[in-house]
RNA sequence: GGUCCCUUCGUCUAUCGGUUAGGACACCAGAUUUUCAUUCUGGGAAGAGGGGUUCGACUCCCCUAGGGACUACCA
C-alpha cells in the first residue's frame, strides 16, 4: 500500500436489496475518510449476480445515498460491464500459471466439501496439479491456484495485523462454468483498475481480505490498504433485523429524521472525537481517521438518535422543515387550505423544539391545520362549564385588546388575566388549549395562541363559547 | 467442525501502564411549569472470568466464556 497515492476510497454495495443502515455507515466512513484526505469517493455497484441484481434495488441504493448526500465523485462503475477486464485479468493468471482449469463436478465439488471439512482443511481441486488432456471439452471453471504453505497478513488499519495460514484458504473460483467472473476476482479487478487506496468495508470481508491479497500479489498489483468494519447490531445485540424497526435508510427518512443527523448520529457509532457528540460536517471531515474507528460491533440506540435528531430539528432552517411537515401532513391525508397551510408554516418555528422527529413535528402542527369549527374532544368538552366559559370570554376580550400578536406580548396579558380573575392559570389554561387545539398536542398558550393567529385564535375561542365577536 | 474478529456504565464511547475510570443518551430524584415537552440541579450506573508480565494494569501476553463473520460456480 501506498501513502504517496493520492487517496480514493469506495463504496460497493451489491443491488440485492435496500439501502441498509449498515452499509450507509460504511459509505459515510469511505465518504468522511475520502474528504479528510482530499482524495475522492466512489460507488460501484456489484452487480455480478444477474440473479439477484435488481434495477429497483440500484435505484433504492442511490436514493439513499442522495438523501444522505454521500454521491460518487465519479460516475458510477457497474462491475458486471467491466465483465471483460476480469476476463483478462484472469488469462494473465492463466499464462502466469497461477490458476487453472478445474473440471470438476457439482458431486465431485460436494463430496471433495465434505471431507475436507470433516478433516479440517481447505477444500482443494483434483485438477490443480492435472493438465486437461486434450479431449478434455466439459465445462469447466478457472480456479486461482493459491500457496499451500506460507501465510498472508493484513495490515488492518481497524483490526491491526490479521494472519491467515495459506493453506486455510481454498482455491477459489475466479471464473464461473459459464464464463462470468466471480466477486473476490473482480473486486479486485476493479479496485485496481479504479485506482482505490483504501478500501473501507464491513467486518464480512475480513476473511476475504486474505484471498484478495493474494490475488493483488499474483498480478504483480499494489495491494490497497484494508479497514474492516465491525457491523451494526440491532438494540438487542443481534444482527439488525427487520423486528428492530428498520433496517433501509429510506425507512429512516420516513420516520422523520433528517440526514444530518444521520450522518451525525452514524459517524459517533464506532468511531468518536474525544467527548464531541454533536458535530458538523465539516468537523467530522477535519477530524475522521479510520485508524480511529472502533473495533467492536456498536448497537443501534433509537433513543439516542431520537436526541440527536431533535437537535438537528432545532438547527433546521424553518421554511424546509415546514416543506417537509407539508408532505407528511399530506401523506396523513390531513385535509389542507392554505390557510392552514400559511398557519402551519407560521406555527413551525414555535413548536418545533418539542419535536424529536419530523413526524413528531407533523402531530405538534397538526392543531393549527384544523379547520372552524373544531370538533372538541370529550376532555376539553368536559372542561367547559358555565363557569369557565364565562371566564374564556373574558379572556378572549383581554388577550384582543394586546396591540402585539406576538408571545413576548401575549404571555403577560394571560398572566395579569389570572390574577385579575383571580385564580391560577390552571383553572382556564386546559380548557384554552383544547379549545385551540380541539384535543391535539398544543404548545403553550401563548404560543398556541400565536402560531394561530389573531383572527383564528379568536374566532376559535368564540365557537366554543358561543360568542360572537 | 475449522479459521478469523470482537468484549469499559443499560447504550454509544474517552482512556493510548500510574485518573476519585471522563462525557453523551437513557434512567431515577428534585426545581420550574397551564398539558406534553423544554429548561435547570442532583444521583445511581462499567473494565466478562482466570492466569501471567510489571514497582504498578482497563490498557501488554495467554487461557476460558460469551458474541459475530467466513468456510458457495452469493456478494
Amino acid at each position: 500500500m501506498s501513502d504517496r497515492r493520492p487517496v480514493v476510497t469506495r463504496f460497493a454495495p451489491s443491488p440485492t436489496g435496500f439501502l441498509h443502515i449498515g452499509g450507509a455507515r460504511t459509505a459515510l466512513f469511505n465518504w468522511l475518510y475520502a474528504r479528510h484526505t482530499g482524495g475522492t469517493f466512489l460507488v460501484r455497484i456489484e452487480d455480478t449476480d444477474r440473479e439477484r441484481s435488481t434495477p429497483e434495488a440500484v435505484q433504492a441504493i442511490f436514493d439513499g445515498l442522495e438523501w444522505l448526500g454521500l454521491t460518487s465523485d465519479r460516475e458510477t462503475v457497474f462491475q458486471a460491464s467491466r465483465a471483460p477486464a476480469h476476463v483478462a485479468a484472469v488469462e494473465a493468471l492463466l499464462a502466469k500459471g497461477r490458476a487453472y482449469r478445474c473440471y470438476m463436478t457439482v458431486e465431485e465439488l460436494n463430496a471433495e466439501r465434505e471431507t475436507s471439512r470433516a478433516e479440517g482443511r481447505a477444500i482443494r481441486s483434483l485438477w490443480r496439479d492435472r493438465e486437461a488432456g486434450a479431449g478434455e471439452n466439459r465445462p469447466y471453471t478457472v480456479r486461482f491456484k493459491g500457496p499451500l504453505t506460507g501465510e498472508t497478513v493484513i495490515a488492518d488499519l481497524i483490526k491491526g495485523d490479521v494472519t491467515l495460514q495459506n493453506k486455510e484458504l481454498d482455491d477459489l473460483v475466479l471464473l464461473r462454468s459459464d464464463g462470468s467472473p466471480t466477486y473476490n476476482l473482480a473486486v479486485v479487478v476493479d479496485d485496481h483498475d479504479m485506482g482505490v487506496t483504501h478500501i473501507i468495508r464491513g467486518d464480512d470481508h475480513l476473511n476475504n481480505a486474505a484471498r484478495q491479497a493474494l490475488i493483488y500479489e499474483a498480478l504483480d498489483w499494489e495491494r490497497p490498504a484494508f479497514a474492516h468494519l465491525p457491523l451494526i447490531h440491532g438494540p438487542d445485540g443481534a444482527k439488525l433485523s427487520k423486528r428492530h424497526g428498520a433496517q433501509a435508510v429510506g425507512e429512516f427518512a420516513d420516520m422523520g429524521y433528517l440526514p444530518e443527523a444521520m450522518r451525525n448520529y452514524l459517524a459517533r457509532l464506532g468511531w468518536g472525537h474525544g467527548d464531541d457528540e454533536i458535530f458538523s460536517d465539516a468537523q467530522a471531515i477535519e477530524w475522521f481517521e479510520v485508524s480511529d474507528v472502533g473495533a467492536s460491533p456498536a448497537r443501534l440506540d433509537w433513543a439516542k438518535l431520537n436526541h440527536v435528531n431533535q437537535h438537528y430539528i432545532r438547527l433546521a432552517d424553518d421554511a424546509r422543515l415546514a416543506a417537509l411537515v407539508e408532505t407528511i401532513h399530506h401523506d396523513r391525508q390531513v385535509p389542507p387550505s392554505d390557510a392552514g397551510l400559511a398557519r402551519m408554516r407560521a406555527a413551525v418555528p414555535l413548536v418545533k423544539e418539542g419535536a424529536q422527529t419530523l413526524l413528531q413535528l407533523a402531530d405538534l402542527t397538526l392543531f393549527v391545520m384544523k379547520a372552524r369549527p373544531l370538533d372538541l374532544d370529550d376532555k376539553t368538552r368536559g372542561l367547559l362549564t358555565d363557569e369557565t366559559k364565562a371566564r374564556l370570554v373574558r379572556l378572549r376580550s383581554a388577550v384582543s385588546a394586546s396591540e402585539d400578536w406576538t408571545v413576548a406580548a401575549l404571555e403577560p396579558v394571560i398572566r395579569a388575566f389570572a390574577e385579575t380573575e383571580g385564580v391560577g392559570i390552571g383553572k382556564f389554561g386546559p380548557a384554552l388549549r383544547g379549545v385551540l387545539s380541539g384535543g391535539s398536542p398544543a404548545p403553550d398558550l401563548a404560543s398556541a395562541l400565536v402560531a394561530l393567529g389573531r383572527d383564528e385564535a379568536l374566532a376559535r375561542i368564540a365557537d366554543a363559547v358561543g360568542t360572537d365577536a
